[in-house]
DNA sequence: CGTAATGGTTGACAACAGCAACCAATATTG
DNA sequence: CAATATTGGTTGCTGTTGTCAACCATTACG
């Protein structure tokens, strides 16, 4: 094993937790839980997605992800639209005051990145974004199981 | 606004994702949740925190930092110790079951790492290894607002 | 002292996600 | 084509979880 693992390893569960449930969060998705909105974000890039496909790209069960997709539709960000080609599928398009929502929040998190980084010059970002884009294949390539009930 | 931090942004939430709740936990925790491990963890590495410490470094209430504590009692991970100093507070060191525990997830941890790096050279691991430990460096410097309750 | 502040615990509650059973729609098979 | 299997989605029920507010005990302060 490459002796920087453990380090990388510690760093990583630090970043993770403070981007997580119980970090940044709190405020910073307005009326969503991180949760509400990942899936949010996921319907937003993937406007063909089915329920299941969100709930699977987020690794909940089908009622889990039907039961937030339940909040989001209370909330007024999605509707529920049944395939016209397959009536067992139920596609997730947002509304108008979802779609500003959910670009609001990216905007507000990226803004909180940059006052974040802001001291940093434009080599050392960049040696930031190389190191998580290399991460994030590898994960990628290691796919977890996924969940199906 | 440097250009990379929308790419950064996005890399980062799906890694936080990754490794938060939702996506590499299940099992790799035992019987313990995210949470409860993060909170071990903090037990660990400082053993005279109090409880509220612990709440404070993971962003929870007084209270909710108690009730994971009581989790972690009932499963003989930690013990309850009232400070013969300030009678109010209480330390939790742990069990000899408890570090036992915490050692072996934070390896199973990075096993898991060492696989999905594997296939990269020294200098690649090297370079993500200094990324996140700058951007860690600047994450804490912005700390996020206590909770007190 | 008596009052305030601090650390911790607990009862009540609401949010949440899983399971299993269910319905509706499509696929498959004989 | 009819009968059955499979698939996508929903829902009743449940157990877990974390917050709030009220509380107790201990320490600090006037």
């Amino acid at each position: 094993m490459n002796k920087k693992i453990p380090g990388i390893y510690n760093s990583l569960q630090e970043i993770a937790w403070h981007f997580g449930n119980h970090g940044v969060n709190g405020e910073c998705c307005g009326d969503l839980s991180l949760v509400e909105f990942m899936a949010l974000k996921k319907a937003y890039e993937n406007i063909d997605f089915s329920i299941q496909e969100i709930g699977c790209a987020l690794n909940f069960t089908k009622s889990g992800a039907s039961r937030i997709i339940d909040r989001l539709m209370n909330k007024g960000y999605v509707t529920r639209e049944r395939s016209p080609i397959d009536g067992r599928i139920c596609c997730v398009p947002l509304t108008a005051k979802g779609t500003e929502v959910v670009t609001s929040i990216m905007e507000r998190y990226t803004a909180y990145l940059d006052e974040v980084l802001k001291d940093l010059d434009p080599p050392t970002i960049e040696k930031i974004k190389d190191g998580l884009d290399i991460l994030l294949k590898e994960v990628r390539r290691h796919e977890s199981p996924f969940i199906e009930n």
